[in-house]
DNA sequence: CAACCTTAATGAGGATAATTCATCATTCTC
DNA sequence: GAGAATGATGAATTATCCTCATTAAGGTTG
Protein backbone atom coordinates (compact mmCIF):
# COMPACT_ATOMS: atom_id res chain seq x y z
CA UNK A 1 0.00 0.00 0.00
CA UNK A 2 1.67 3.07 -1.10
CA UNK A 3 1.03 6.58 1.20
CA UNK A 4 -1.17 8.28 -1.76
CA UNK A 5 1.01 10.60 -3.48
CA UNK A 6 4.45 9.93 -2.95
CA UNK A 7 5.80 6.89 -3.81
CA UNK A 8 8.35 4.95 -1.93
CA UNK A 9 11.74 6.21 -0.99
CA UNK A 10 14.65 4.71 -3.13
CA UNK A 11 16.17 2.56 -1.61
CA UNK A 12 20.07 2.45 -0.97
CA UNK A 13 21.97 -0.38 -0.63
CA UNK A 14 25.34 -0.40 1.65
CA UNK A 15 27.65 -3.48 2.68
CA UNK A 16 26.76 -4.40 6.41
CA UNK A 17 29.88 -3.70 7.57
CA UNK A 18 29.26 0.44 5.72
CA UNK A 19 25.50 0.18 7.60
CA UNK A 20 26.51 0.00 11.01
CA UNK A 21 29.15 2.52 10.87
CA UNK A 22 26.74 4.89 9.54
CA UNK A 23 24.45 4.33 11.99
CA UNK A 24 26.73 3.97 14.60
CA UNK A 25 27.91 7.56 13.93
CA UNK A 26 24.90 8.77 13.83
CA UNK A 27 23.72 7.39 17.61
CA UNK A 28 26.72 8.25 18.90
CA UNK A 29 26.28 12.11 18.08
CA UNK A 30 22.50 12.03 19.38
CA UNK A 31 23.08 9.80 22.32
CA UNK A 32 25.64 12.78 23.03
CA UNK A 33 23.50 15.26 21.99
CA UNK A 34 20.53 13.60 23.80
CA UNK A 35 21.35 11.40 26.47
CA UNK A 36 20.46 7.84 26.30
CA UNK A 37 16.27 8.29 27.34
CA UNK A 38 16.10 11.32 25.71
CA UNK A 39 17.44 10.02 22.09
CA UNK A 40 14.91 8.60 20.08
CA UNK A 41 15.65 5.92 17.44
CA UNK A 42 13.35 8.20 14.76
CA UNK A 43 16.38 10.63 15.57
CA UNK A 44 18.92 8.56 14.78
CA UNK A 45 17.04 7.00 11.49
CA UNK A 46 16.59 10.28 10.36
CA UNK A 47 20.48 11.23 10.57
CA UNK A 48 21.70 7.90 9.55
CA UNK A 49 19.00 8.50 6.43
CA UNK A 50 17.70 4.88 6.80
CA UNK A 51 14.11 4.15 8.80
CA UNK A 52 13.29 3.25 11.81
CA UNK A 53 13.38 -0.64 11.17
CA UNK A 54 16.50 -0.87 9.37
CA UNK A 55 18.45 0.14 12.61
CA UNK A 56 16.52 -3.26 13.92
CA UNK A 57 18.41 -5.20 11.36
CA UNK A 58 21.50 -4.25 12.79
CA UNK A 59 21.18 -4.06 16.90
CA UNK A 60 19.10 -5.97 18.55
CA UNK A 61 17.36 -3.23 20.57
CA UNK A 62 18.27 0.82 21.86
CA UNK A 63 20.60 -0.53 24.69
CA UNK A 64 22.79 -2.43 21.89
CA UNK A 65 23.35 -0.03 20.01
CA UNK A 66 23.90 2.29 23.22
CA UNK A 67 26.79 -0.71 24.09
CA UNK A 68 28.15 -0.86 20.65
CA UNK A 69 28.72 2.85 20.14
CA UNK A 70 30.55 3.06 23.22
CA UNK A 71 32.63 0.10 22.61
CA UNK A 72 33.45 1.56 19.33
CA UNK A 73 34.50 4.86 21.30
CA UNK A 74 36.45 3.19 23.71
CA UNK A 75 38.28 1.31 21.53
CA UNK A 76 39.41 4.56 19.40
CA UNK A 77 40.34 6.23 22.64
CA UNK A 78 42.83 3.28 24.38
CA UNK A 79 44.69 2.94 21.19
CA UNK A 80 46.35 5.70 21.62
CA UNK A 81 47.04 5.82 25.12
CA UNK A 82 49.44 3.29 25.11
CA UNK A 83 51.52 4.81 22.58
CA UNK A 84 51.52 7.93 24.64
CA UNK A 85 52.40 6.48 27.71
CA UNK A 86 55.23 4.50 26.20
CA UNK A 87 56.76 8.09 25.91
CA UNK A 88 56.78 9.47 29.59
CA UNK A 89 59.33 8.37 32.11
CA UNK A 90 59.58 8.34 35.59
CA UNK A 91 56.57 6.85 37.71
CA UNK A 92 55.19 10.06 38.66
CA UNK A 93 55.05 11.62 35.54
CA UNK A 94 53.53 8.10 34.34
CA UNK A 95 51.19 8.04 37.30
CA UNK A 96 49.92 11.59 36.57
CA UNK A 97 49.31 11.24 32.50
CA UNK A 98 47.15 8.18 33.61
CA UNK A 99 44.74 10.24 35.50
CA UNK A 100 45.24 13.50 33.76
CA UNK A 101 44.12 11.50 30.34
CA UNK A 102 41.32 10.45 32.32
CA UNK A 103 40.11 13.28 33.31
CA UNK A 104 40.78 15.00 30.02
CA UNK A 105 38.59 12.62 28.77
CA UNK A 106 35.86 13.29 30.62
CA UNK A 107 36.43 16.90 30.31
CA UNK A 108 36.74 16.71 26.40
CA UNK A 109 33.39 14.49 26.15
CA UNK A 110 31.07 14.48 29.17
CA UNK A 111 27.89 13.24 27.76
CA UNK A 112 29.73 10.26 26.41
CA UNK A 113 31.27 9.22 29.74
CA UNK A 114 28.15 9.96 31.53
CA UNK A 115 26.24 7.46 29.10
CA UNK A 116 28.98 4.77 30.04
CA UNK A 117 28.91 5.36 34.22
CA UNK A 118 25.39 5.59 34.11
CA UNK A 119 23.96 3.14 31.03
CA UNK A 120 26.38 0.62 30.41
CA UNK A 121 28.47 0.14 33.74
CA UNK A 122 25.55 -0.36 35.81
CA UNK A 123 23.79 -2.82 33.04
CA UNK A 124 24.28 -6.31 34.78
CA UNK A 125 25.68 -7.69 31.51
CA UNK A 126 28.18 -5.11 31.92
CA UNK A 127 31.08 -7.89 32.35
CA UNK A 128 30.12 -9.62 29.06
CA UNK A 129 30.71 -6.42 27.39
CA UNK A 130 33.88 -5.42 25.30
CA UNK A 131 34.17 -2.39 27.58
CA UNK A 132 34.68 -4.58 30.37
CA UNK A 133 37.41 -5.90 28.89
CA UNK A 134 38.95 -2.60 27.71
CA UNK A 135 38.09 -0.80 31.13
CA UNK A 136 40.51 -3.38 32.97
CA UNK A 137 43.10 -3.37 30.33
CA UNK A 138 43.10 0.11 30.63
CA UNK A 139 43.50 0.21 34.20
CA UNK A 140 45.46 -1.93 34.40
CA UNK A 141 48.19 0.14 33.17
CA UNK A 142 47.66 2.17 36.03
CA UNK A 143 48.01 -0.49 38.50
CA UNK A 144 51.60 -1.57 36.56
CA UNK A 145 53.33 1.93 37.19
CA UNK A 146 52.56 1.31 41.01
CA UNK A 147 53.70 -2.18 40.63
CA UNK A 148 56.93 -1.13 39.25
CA UNK A 149 56.95 2.30 41.74
CA UNK A 150 57.09 -0.71 44.26
CA UNK A 151 59.51 -2.89 42.85
CA UNK A 152 62.00 -0.06 42.26
CA UNK A 153 61.76 0.69 45.93
CA UNK A 154 59.88 4.36 45.43
CA UNK A 155 56.64 2.85 46.90
CA UNK A 156 56.17 1.24 49.85
CA UNK A 157 54.99 -2.88 49.53
CA UNK A 158 51.87 -2.88 51.78
CA UNK A 159 49.24 -1.38 49.99
CA UNK A 160 46.52 -3.02 48.62
CA UNK A 161 46.78 -2.35 44.81
CA UNK A 162 43.17 -3.06 43.73
CA UNK A 163 41.94 -0.59 46.46
CA UNK A 164 44.63 2.74 45.27
CA UNK A 165 43.08 1.65 41.55
CA UNK A 166 39.67 2.41 42.80
CA UNK A 167 40.76 5.45 44.83
CA UNK A 168 42.28 6.89 42.26
CA UNK A 169 39.45 6.40 39.89
CA UNK A 170 36.79 6.88 42.43
CA UNK A 171 38.18 10.09 43.12
CA UNK A 172 38.23 11.30 40.07
CA UNK A 173 34.96 10.36 39.05
CA UNK A 174 33.62 12.10 42.81
CA UNK A 175 35.45 14.97 41.22
CA UNK A 176 34.15 15.19 38.19
CA UNK A 177 30.08 14.28 38.89
CA UNK A 178 29.37 17.87 38.85
CA UNK A 179 30.69 18.65 36.00
CA UNK A 180 28.93 15.79 34.15
CA UNK A 181 25.71 17.45 35.33
CA UNK A 182 26.54 20.44 33.71
CA UNK A 183 26.92 22.06 36.75
CA UNK A 184 30.74 23.96 36.89
CA UNK A 185 34.13 23.09 35.05
CA UNK A 186 37.21 21.86 36.10
CA UNK A 187 40.85 21.82 35.09
CA UNK A 188 41.90 18.26 34.28
CA UNK A 189 45.65 19.25 34.13
CA UNK A 190 45.39 20.74 37.79
CA UNK A 191 43.12 18.57 39.29
CA UNK A 192 45.53 15.64 37.96
CA UNK A 193 48.54 17.07 39.81
CA UNK A 194 46.44 17.24 43.03
CA UNK A 195 45.02 13.85 43.06
CA UNK A 196 48.29 12.27 42.10
CA UNK A 197 50.48 14.59 44.88
CA UNK A 198 47.12 12.83 47.03
CA UNK A 199 47.93 9.58 46.14
CA UNK A 200 51.76 9.98 45.97
CA UNK A 201 51.78 11.05 49.80
CA UNK A 202 49.97 7.94 50.96
CA UNK A 203 52.02 5.37 48.58
CA UNK A 204 55.51 7.16 49.66
CA UNK A 205 57.14 4.87 52.07
CA UNK A 206 56.67 5.01 55.41
CA UNK A 207 60.41 6.44 56.03
CA UNK A 208 58.73 9.46 54.52
CA UNK A 209 55.14 8.94 55.14
CA UNK A 210 54.97 8.48 58.83
CA UNK A 211 55.14 5.37 60.59
CA UNK A 212 53.12 5.34 63.68
CA UNK A 213 55.10 2.54 65.28
CA UNK A 214 58.32 4.38 65.21
CA UNK A 215 57.47 7.41 66.78
CA UNK A 216 55.27 4.96 69.40
CA UNK A 217 58.76 3.19 69.37
CA UNK A 218 61.14 6.19 69.19
CA UNK A 219 58.72 7.59 72.35
CA UNK A 220 59.24 4.61 74.26
CA UNK A 221 62.92 5.00 74.09
CA UNK A 222 63.23 8.35 74.86
CA UNK A 223 61.20 7.92 77.91
CA UNK A 224 62.68 4.84 79.05
CA UNK A 225 65.55 6.89 79.03
CA UNK A 226 64.04 9.78 80.97
CA UNK A 227 62.75 6.80 83.30
CA UNK A 228 66.37 5.75 83.87
CA UNK A 229 67.21 9.17 84.71
CA UNK A 230 64.56 9.80 87.09
CA UNK A 231 65.67 6.59 89.12
CA UNK A 232 69.45 7.47 88.88
CA UNK A 233 68.06 10.52 90.63
CA UNK A 234 65.83 8.86 93.02
CA UNK A 235 62.85 10.72 91.78
CA UNK A 236 59.92 8.24 92.02
CA UNK A 237 58.86 7.65 87.59
CA UNK A 238 54.97 9.55 87.13
CA UNK A 239 52.42 7.54 85.16
CA UNK A 240 53.85 9.76 82.39
CA UNK A 241 51.89 12.91 81.19
CA UNK A 242 53.44 13.09 78.22
CA UNK A 243 52.49 9.23 76.26
CA UNK A 244 49.06 11.19 75.81
CA UNK A 245 50.01 13.16 73.53
CA UNK A 246 51.75 11.08 71.22
CA UNK A 247 49.35 8.23 70.99
CA UNK A 248 46.04 9.92 72.15
CA UNK A 249 43.79 7.22 70.53
CA UNK A 250 46.24 4.31 71.43
CA UNK A 251 43.94 2.46 73.28
CA UNK A 252 41.77 1.97 70.96
CA UNK A 253 43.78 1.35 67.58
CA UNK A 254 43.69 -2.63 67.62
CA UNK B 1 -19.83 4.63 31.60
CA UNK B 2 -20.19 1.14 33.70
CA UNK B 3 -17.38 -1.50 32.68
CA UNK B 4 -20.56 -3.99 31.60
CA UNK B 5 -20.83 -6.44 34.65
CA UNK B 6 -18.99 -5.30 37.01
CA UNK B 7 -19.63 -1.83 39.08
CA UNK B 8 -17.66 0.58 39.72
CA UNK B 9 -14.90 -0.10 42.44
CA UNK B 10 -15.37 0.98 45.98
CA UNK B 11 -13.62 4.18 46.98
CA UNK B 12 -11.67 4.44 50.17
CA UNK B 13 -10.71 7.99 50.71
CA UNK B 14 -7.56 8.92 52.78
CA UNK B 15 -5.92 11.73 54.52
CA UNK B 16 -3.69 13.27 51.97
CA UNK B 17 -0.80 12.04 53.96
CA UNK B 18 -1.53 8.85 54.72
CA UNK B 19 -2.52 8.17 50.67
CA UNK B 20 1.09 9.74 49.78
CA UNK B 21 2.85 7.42 52.13
CA UNK B 22 1.19 4.75 51.45
CA UNK B 23 2.11 5.49 47.44
CA UNK B 24 5.82 5.92 48.94
CA UNK B 25 6.01 2.65 50.72
CA UNK B 26 4.52 0.61 47.65
CA UNK B 27 7.02 2.45 45.56
CA UNK B 28 9.64 1.89 47.73
CA UNK B 29 9.08 -1.71 47.51
CA UNK B 30 9.04 -1.95 43.59
CA UNK B 31 11.80 0.07 42.95
CA UNK B 32 13.74 -1.78 45.30
CA UNK B 33 12.57 -5.19 43.72
CA UNK B 34 12.52 -4.08 39.76
CA UNK B 35 14.49 -1.31 39.34
CA UNK B 36 13.67 2.38 38.25
CA UNK B 37 12.42 1.37 34.19
CA UNK B 38 11.40 -2.00 35.19
CA UNK B 39 9.58 -0.77 37.99
CA UNK B 40 5.67 0.22 36.35
CA UNK B 41 3.34 2.48 37.57
CA UNK B 42 0.49 0.01 37.83
CA UNK B 43 2.41 -2.68 39.74
CA UNK B 44 2.96 0.35 42.15
CA UNK B 45 -0.36 1.57 42.18
CA UNK B 46 -1.69 -2.00 42.43
CA UNK B 47 0.57 -2.57 45.66
CA UNK B 48 0.01 0.40 46.96
CA UNK B 49 -4.10 -0.33 46.34
CA UNK B 50 -4.87 2.42 44.11
CA UNK B 51 -5.80 3.23 40.49
CA UNK B 52 -2.77 4.51 38.39
CA UNK B 53 -4.06 7.52 37.59
CA UNK B 54 -4.06 8.24 41.09
CA UNK B 55 -0.48 8.40 41.81
CA UNK B 56 -0.76 11.44 39.33
CA UNK B 57 -2.43 13.26 41.97
CA UNK B 58 0.22 13.31 44.11
CA UNK B 59 3.28 12.79 42.17
CA UNK B 60 4.06 14.87 39.11
CA UNK B 61 5.67 11.93 37.36
CA UNK B 62 7.95 8.80 37.90
CA UNK B 63 10.91 10.62 38.80
CA UNK B 64 9.38 12.96 41.07
CA UNK B 65 7.89 9.17 42.44
CA UNK B 66 11.79 8.34 42.57
CA UNK B 67 12.97 11.47 44.19
CA UNK B 68 11.12 11.95 47.27
CA UNK B 69 10.96 7.85 47.88
CA UNK B 70 14.42 8.46 48.32
CA UNK B 71 14.69 11.40 49.97
CA UNK B 72 12.72 9.65 52.62
CA UNK B 73 14.56 6.39 52.60
CA UNK B 74 17.95 9.36 53.28
CA UNK B 75 15.95 10.92 55.98
CA UNK B 76 15.31 8.44 58.45
CA UNK B 77 18.94 6.84 57.46
CA UNK B 78 21.43 10.06 58.02
CA UNK B 79 19.52 10.77 61.44
CA UNK B 80 20.87 7.77 63.51
CA UNK B 81 24.35 8.53 61.78
CA UNK B 82 24.74 11.66 63.76
CA UNK B 83 23.93 9.73 66.83
CA UNK B 84 26.11 6.96 66.36
CA UNK B 85 28.73 9.33 65.54
CA UNK B 86 28.78 10.91 68.70
CA UNK B 87 29.37 7.90 70.98
CA UNK B 88 32.59 7.41 69.27
CA UNK B 89 36.29 8.68 69.88
CA UNK B 90 39.59 9.46 68.41
CA UNK B 91 40.21 10.49 65.05
CA UNK B 92 40.98 7.37 63.16
CA UNK B 93 37.88 5.37 64.87
CA UNK B 94 35.68 8.28 63.68
CA UNK B 95 36.87 7.92 60.36
CA UNK B 96 36.64 4.64 59.96
CA UNK B 97 32.92 4.83 61.09
CA UNK B 98 32.12 6.82 58.68
CA UNK B 99 33.63 4.69 56.51
CA UNK B 100 32.28 1.56 57.27
CA UNK B 101 28.66 2.90 57.63
CA UNK B 102 28.76 4.45 53.94
CA UNK B 103 29.62 0.79 53.25
CA UNK B 104 27.12 -0.90 55.14
CA UNK B 105 24.63 0.61 53.64
CA UNK B 106 26.13 -0.14 50.60
CA UNK B 107 25.56 -3.56 51.83
CA UNK B 108 22.35 -3.83 53.21
CA UNK B 109 20.09 -1.81 50.67
CA UNK B 110 22.50 -2.37 47.37
CA UNK B 111 18.89 -1.76 45.24
CA UNK B 112 18.21 1.74 46.59
CA UNK B 113 22.02 2.72 46.38
CA UNK B 114 21.77 1.82 42.48
CA UNK B 115 19.05 3.96 42.20
CA UNK B 116 20.19 6.70 43.87
CA UNK B 117 23.91 6.50 42.03
CA UNK B 118 22.49 5.80 38.65
CA UNK B 119 18.95 7.52 38.99
CA UNK B 120 19.11 10.48 40.96
CA UNK B 121 22.72 11.87 41.34
CA UNK B 122 22.75 12.12 37.68
CA UNK B 123 19.87 14.13 36.97
CA UNK B 124 20.19 17.51 36.21
CA UNK B 125 17.90 18.81 38.95
CA UNK B 126 19.92 16.69 41.54
CA UNK B 127 21.59 20.10 43.15
CA UNK B 128 18.16 21.08 43.57
CA UNK B 129 16.98 18.23 45.33
CA UNK B 130 16.71 17.42 49.02
CA UNK B 131 19.19 14.48 49.32
CA UNK B 132 21.79 16.82 47.53
CA UNK B 133 21.52 18.71 50.84
CA UNK B 134 21.31 15.42 53.08
CA UNK B 135 24.41 14.35 51.17
CA UNK B 136 26.07 17.43 51.79
CA UNK B 137 25.58 17.41 55.50
CA UNK B 138 26.75 13.82 55.78
CA UNK B 139 30.29 14.00 54.13
CA UNK B 140 30.82 17.15 55.92
CA UNK B 141 30.97 15.08 58.47
CA UNK B 142 33.70 12.92 57.29
CA UNK B 143 35.53 16.44 55.86
CA UNK B 144 35.34 17.84 59.65
CA UNK B 145 37.04 14.89 61.12
CA UNK B 146 39.87 14.96 59.02
CA UNK B 147 39.74 18.87 59.84
CA UNK B 148 39.81 18.14 63.51
CA UNK B 149 42.94 15.86 62.74
CA UNK B 150 44.77 18.50 60.83
CA UNK B 151 43.60 20.95 63.88
CA UNK B 152 44.86 18.14 66.88
CA UNK B 153 48.36 18.13 64.65
CA UNK B 154 47.49 14.37 63.74
CA UNK B 155 47.60 14.74 60.24
CA UNK B 156 49.07 17.19 57.74
CA UNK B 157 47.58 20.35 56.99
CA UNK B 158 48.81 20.33 53.30
CA UNK B 159 46.13 18.34 51.76
CA UNK B 160 42.85 19.90 49.70
CA UNK B 161 40.01 18.36 51.87
CA UNK B 162 37.63 17.75 49.04
CA UNK B 163 39.99 15.81 47.23
CA UNK B 164 40.39 13.60 50.50
CA UNK B 165 36.50 13.14 50.59
CA UNK B 166 36.36 12.79 46.90
CA UNK B 167 38.91 9.90 47.49
CA UNK B 168 37.07 8.27 50.44
CA UNK B 169 33.41 7.88 48.66
CA UNK B 170 34.97 7.71 45.19
CA UNK B 171 36.97 4.59 46.67
CA UNK B 172 34.22 3.35 48.57
CA UNK B 173 31.89 3.37 45.63
CA UNK B 174 33.93 1.70 43.04
CA UNK B 175 34.94 -0.77 45.19
CA UNK B 176 31.00 -1.60 45.71
CA UNK B 177 30.02 -1.41 41.89
CA UNK B 178 30.89 -4.89 40.65
CA UNK B 179 28.58 -6.12 44.33
CA UNK B 180 25.85 -3.25 43.30
CA UNK B 181 25.57 -4.95 39.84
CA UNK B 182 24.94 -8.13 41.76
CA UNK B 183 28.10 -9.76 40.99
CA UNK B 184 30.25 -11.08 43.97
CA UNK B 185 29.96 -9.60 47.47
CA UNK B 186 32.17 -7.94 49.77
CA UNK B 187 32.76 -7.35 54.06
CA UNK B 188 32.10 -3.79 55.10
CA UNK B 189 34.14 -4.03 57.83
CA UNK B 190 37.05 -5.55 55.49
CA UNK B 191 36.92 -3.44 53.48
CA UNK B 192 36.47 -0.38 55.63
CA UNK B 193 39.77 -1.16 57.61
CA UNK B 194 41.40 -1.34 54.36
CA UNK B 195 40.32 1.71 53.50
CA UNK B 196 41.06 3.88 56.27
CA UNK B 197 44.47 2.88 56.53
CA UNK B 198 44.79 3.72 53.03
CA UNK B 199 43.71 7.30 53.74
CA UNK B 200 45.53 7.55 56.55
CA UNK B 201 49.13 6.45 55.36
CA UNK B 202 48.62 9.59 52.53
CA UNK B 203 47.00 12.03 55.63
CA UNK B 204 49.87 10.65 58.17
CA UNK B 205 52.41 14.27 58.76
CA UNK B 206 55.57 13.71 56.76
CA UNK B 207 57.38 15.84 58.78
CA UNK B 208 57.11 13.68 62.01
CA UNK B 209 58.78 10.94 60.56
CA UNK B 210 60.58 12.08 57.27
CA UNK B 211 63.98 12.64 59.36
CA UNK B 212 63.39 9.13 61.50
CA UNK B 213 67.04 8.62 60.62
CA UNK B 214 67.46 12.06 62.35
CA UNK B 215 65.47 10.99 65.50
CA UNK B 216 67.03 7.58 65.93
CA UNK B 217 70.35 9.26 66.09
CA UNK B 218 69.03 12.22 68.66
CA UNK B 219 67.84 9.53 70.60
CA UNK B 220 70.52 6.93 70.21
CA UNK B 221 72.88 9.89 71.59
CA UNK B 222 70.41 10.68 74.10
CA UNK B 223 70.72 6.75 75.21
CA UNK B 224 74.55 7.25 75.32
CA UNK B 225 74.30 10.15 77.36
CA UNK B 226 72.28 8.08 79.47
CA UNK B 227 74.39 5.34 80.11
CA UNK B 228 77.28 7.66 80.31
CA UNK B 229 74.91 9.20 83.90
CA UNK B 230 74.36 5.21 84.85
CA UNK B 231 78.40 4.61 84.52
CA UNK B 232 78.60 7.30 86.32
CA UNK B 233 77.02 6.35 89.32
CA UNK B 234 78.02 2.90 88.98
CA UNK B 235 74.28 1.08 87.85
CA UNK B 236 74.55 -1.24 85.12
CA UNK B 237 72.63 -0.38 81.65
CA UNK B 238 69.67 -2.80 80.99
CA UNK B 239 69.59 -4.52 77.76
CA UNK B 240 66.79 -1.68 76.47
CA UNK B 241 63.73 -3.73 74.77
CA UNK B 242 62.13 -0.75 72.70
CA UNK B 243 65.55 -0.93 70.38
CA UNK B 244 64.72 -4.02 68.41
CA UNK B 245 61.11 -1.97 67.34
CA UNK B 246 63.51 0.73 65.98
CA UNK B 247 66.15 -0.69 64.28
CA UNK B 248 64.97 -3.04 61.85
CA UNK B 249 63.83 -1.26 58.77
CA UNK B 250 66.20 1.87 59.63
CA UNK B 251 68.71 1.18 56.45
CA UNK B 252 66.21 1.11 53.78
CA UNK B 253 65.22 4.24 54.66
CA UNK B 254 67.21 6.41 52.35
C1' DC C 1 -31.60 16.91 57.24
C1' DA C 2 -31.08 18.37 52.71
C1' DA C 3 -28.47 21.23 49.79
C1' DC C 4 -23.84 22.49 49.13
C1' DC C 5 -18.90 22.54 49.04
C1' DT C 6 -14.44 20.70 49.21
C1' DT C 7 -11.45 17.30 48.12
C1' DA C 8 -10.23 12.23 47.14
C1' DA C 9 -10.43 8.85 43.61
C1' DT C 10 -11.62 6.74 39.35
C1' DG C 11 -10.85 4.82 34.65
C1' DA C 12 -11.16 5.55 29.88
C1' DG C 13 -8.46 7.44 26.45
C1' DG C 14 -4.44 10.10 24.37
C1' DA C 15 0.37 10.42 23.34
C1' DT C 16 4.78 8.73 22.55
C1' DA C 17 8.30 5.44 21.47
C1' DA C 18 10.34 1.01 20.98
C1' DT C 19 9.99 -3.04 18.34
C1' DT C 20 8.21 -6.61 14.81
C1' DC C 21 7.41 -8.45 10.36
C1' DA C 22 5.49 -9.24 5.87
C1' DT C 23 6.85 -7.33 1.72
C1' DC C 24 9.65 -5.27 -1.75
C1' DA C 25 14.18 -3.87 -4.11
C1' DT C 26 18.77 -4.33 -5.36
C1' DT C 27 22.88 -6.63 -6.39
C1' DC C 28 25.50 -10.73 -7.02
C1' DT C 29 26.18 -15.32 -9.22
C1' DC C 30 26.20 -18.58 -12.72
C1' DG D 1 18.96 -12.64 -17.50
C1' DA D 2 16.74 -16.03 -14.12
C1' DG D 3 17.27 -16.98 -9.50
C1' DA D 4 19.40 -16.61 -5.00
C1' DA D 5 20.94 -13.83 -1.35
C1' DT D 6 20.77 -10.02 1.14
C1' DG D 7 19.52 -5.05 2.13
C1' DA D 8 15.70 -1.95 3.14
C1' DT D 9 11.07 -0.44 3.85
C1' DG D 10 6.96 1.23 6.48
C1' DA D 11 2.79 0.01 8.41
C1' DA D 12 1.17 -2.29 12.35
C1' DT D 13 1.80 -3.73 17.17
C1' DT D 14 2.72 -3.15 21.84
C1' DA D 15 3.82 -1.18 26.05
C1' DT D 16 3.81 2.64 29.20
C1' DC D 17 3.45 7.02 30.99
C1' DC D 18 0.35 10.50 31.76
C1' DT D 19 -4.15 13.59 31.33
C1' DC D 20 -8.65 14.80 32.37
C1' DA D 21 -13.56 14.77 32.58
C1' DT D 22 -16.38 12.61 35.74
C1' DT D 23 -17.90 10.51 40.09
C1' DA D 24 -18.11 9.80 45.05
C1' DA D 25 -17.27 10.57 49.98
C1' DG D 26 -17.36 13.35 54.01
C1' DG D 27 -17.94 17.45 56.21
C1' DT D 28 -20.56 22.10 56.79
C1' DT D 29 -24.29 25.19 57.05
C1' DG D 30 -28.87 27.31 57.11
Amino acid sequence: MTTGTAGRRPVFRLSRERRMADIMSAAREVFREKGYEEALISDIAERADVVEGSIYRYFENKRDLLVKVIEDWYEGMLSDYDQQLSGISGTRNRLRFMIWRHLATVHEDPALCQLMFQHLRTGEDYSRTAVHDLNRKYTRRTLDIVREGIASGEFRADMPLRLVRDMIYGCVEHRTWAYLRGEGDFDPTETANAIVDLVLAGLQKPAVAANVADESALADRLEQAVERLERLSGVPAPRAAGREATAPDGGSAG
